[in-house]
DNA sequence: GCCGTTTTCGGCCCGACTGTTTTCAGTCG
């Protein structure tokens, strides 16, 4: 459940090529803007959206802008080429007439006119604004009007200075308030990995679920979407009306902070910064309730549509007909009053999952116990903590059928990779336990790197002595696009390059992805049969679930693979699984679900 | 701005908590 202020900032506007945009071509002659992705288009929307909002323009019209935004930027087709091909855009869920010609505009010119005569009335320096807590559209828009605050440095000084708790409205302690939230603002951007996420959660669960009256205690929210990263953590109860379970919240040990305090919601901060609502609701309220807390907004804005269609009112309470309650104990319950079948809340991000429920073409998503083994694990000879022998006895003690080791090779010198000589010298140790060790299938591997020029930084000869190669980028990350694609794909290129490695290289609140063309990525892993790993680091979670899904629609294989640096994180595995659910991801789209024989078949090229 | 087995106009999901509002607007999820 996110605000617009978790949307990734635009780094500059998109650039606009003199030689395009020529007006009055027919379509099958429009040439896009070059450049010009689906993000882009997305991120214009959304600004446009904040921009509107603080004008105090019709939020419908506000939330149309956003949606759109939503829609372009999950499109498993770049935009552009639809553009290109005549498509008609009007055809997408929440684009119209006069959206599918603002896309179109957008890639013509790499510009929006409206949103470039917005920002003339509007400076866009306070969408910055509307990030801070407690500041929306009406108060940043009267911020500005009667003091003339476009920054959040103007708005420190007028803070400091006393003068936003003279303007009605505000007061001395909203002003405190902002000063603190400005001076933390840093530190609540960096969102929470889902490791840390779980260990509060299973945590606060344990602490509430013994209170008198408690019946059951769950964490909804993107934590069981399961989202890479959370936010905040929504706890749902149910209970009976007496029970102390509100009390016992507010004094959970850790918290510093109650942001809001009521009878059925309140609010508290934890020292970590990290927020946590809990929302508690009678039993019979449990399944309507968890629908509500677990979102997403847009899956529940419509559902709720759907009800209203039937003449239902759907709330967190349940779901009636004139006013009286129809169903809402169960989820199930819910969305059978709307006509659907359960929807997985992995899926709930209106992506398109209510349209496949409507028609009955749900995936079946893939489970932990689909894998059937690990592709992508380190040992001691490289960065790793664990010997060969310790690796292969951990994955056949978690029911796997084989393993494979990948250690880094020579160019990667700060995680001691392998020359050619240790690898072949590793090989035959792989070959030693093999012939010791039943009930497991060790594959001969290694993550290869990717130099700068797209080549591998070993020869055929060694590598051809694996059973396949997994590769991968590390190093010079800032290359520009076109570069940076071009590398990756002369490495695919190669057809020792059987699984290509964390895809993108983003490591979650510390590195960002580098600028690479995805979808070029995924149409060459179809052409060249090569295989896109679903890295299952929690740190990294890459691809993402919206690349797995575009991948899924190619055609492409996945690979969902630990990248264990020890046996312990072999159990990761799970939020590879989390992440592969998010991206509609079956057991037939991923490789490590299929049996030795089958497998090896797959990476012959 | 989108959308239509009642509609091309008039709707658009719904409720909790906060603050200074003396009856409700703004914010948030």
């Amino acid at each position: 459940m996110l605000r617009t202020a978790n949307a990734p900032r635009p780094a500059s506007r998109i650039r606009t090529p003199t030689s395009e945009a020529k007006p009055g071509k027919p379509a099958f002659s429009r040439r896009p803007a070059a450049g010009v992705h689906n993000a882009d288009v997305a991120v214009l929307f959304d600004r446009l959206a904040d921009l509107l909002e603080i004008q105090g323009a019709n939020p419908f019209r506000v939330r149309a802008y956003r949606n759109a935004a939503r829609t372009v930027g999950g499109l498993p087709r770049s935009v552009a080429a639809m553009v290109v091909e005549g498509a008609d855009l009007s055809e997408l869920p929440g684009i119209g007439k006069d959206l599918a010609g603002k896309i179109g505009e957008i890639v013509e010119t790499g510009h929006l006119a409206l949103l470039d005569e917005t920002e003339k009335t509007v400076p866009r320096d306070l969408i910055e604004l509307l990030a801070l807590p407690g500041l929306g559209p009406k108060r940043v828009q009267r911020l500005h009007e009667e003091l003339s605050i476009d920054t959040v440095g103007e708005l420190r000084r007028a803070a400091e200075t006393g003068k936003i708790a003279k303007l009605r409205g505000f007061s001395a302690e909203f002003e405190r308030k902002i000063l603190r939230d400005i001076g933390r603002r840093g530190a609540m951007e960096r969102r929470t990995l889902l490791p840390a996420a779980e260990e509060i959660a299973n945590e606060l669960t344990a602490y509430l679920e013994g209170t008198p009256g408690v019946d059951r205690v769950i964490v909804a929210g993107s934590y069981r979407r399961r989202r890479d990263t959370v936010g905040d953590l929504d706890v749902l109860a149910t209970s009976a009306p007496e029970s102390p379970v509100m009390d016992r919240f507010l004094a959970f040990p850790g918290a510093t902070e109650v942001l809001a305090k009521g009878t059925t919601r309140s609010t508290i901060r934890l020292r970590s910064g990290l927020q946590i609502d809990l929302r508690v609701v009678p039993g019979a309220s449990y399944g309507a309730a968890l629908v509500y807390f677990t979102g997403s907004k847009a899956h529940n804005i419509a559902i709720r549509r759907i009800g209203v269609g039937k003449g239902l009112k759907i709330n967190e309470y349940g779901v009636f007909r004139d006013g009286k309650r129809v169903a809402g104990r169960t989820e199930e319950e819910v969305y059978a009053k709307v006509g659907l079948p359960y929807i997985a809340p992995e899926l709930r991000e209106d992506r398109g999952e209510i349209e496949a429920a409507a028609k009955g073409t749900l995936p079946r998503l893939i489970a932990l116990g689909d894998i059937k083994g690990d592709l992508h694990v380190h040992t001691k000879a490289s960065d790793g903590q664990d010997s060969i022998e310790a690796m292969a006895k951990a994955a056949r003690e978690r029911g796997y059928e084989y393993i494979a080791i990948t250690d880094h090779t020579k160019h990667a010198t700060i995680a001691h990779g392998l020359d050619s000589r240790r690898l072949a010298r590793q090989l035959a140790e792989i070959d030693r336990v093999s012939s010791r060790l039943r009930g497991i299938k060790i594959f001969k591997s290694a993550e290869v790197d990717i130099l700068g020029d797209g080549s591998l930084d070993l020869d055929d000869g060694i590598l051809g002595e694996l059973d396949f190669a997994v590769c991968a980028v590390h190093s010079q990350f800032d290359l520009p696009r076109a570069k940076q694609t071009a590398r990756i794909l002369r490495a695919m290129d190669n057809p020792r390059c059987t699984i290509l490695a964390h895809p993108t290289g983003r490591l979650l609140n510390e590195r960002l992805p580098y600028d690479v063309d995805m979808e070029r990525l995924i149409a060459a892993a179809r052409e060249r049969g090569c295989v896109l790993e679903l890295n299952a680091q929690p740190e990294r979670l890459d691809l993402t679930d919206e690349h797995c899904k575009m991948a899924k629609d190619q055609g492409v294989k996945l690979a969902i693979s630990t990248d264990a640096h020890s046996t312990a994180t072999l159990d990761y595995m799970r939020f590879g699984i989390d992440q592969a659910r998010r991206g509609w991801l079956e057991a037939k789209d991923v490789v490590n679900t299929r049996g030795m024989g089958e497998l090896r078949k797959l990476w012959r090229r």
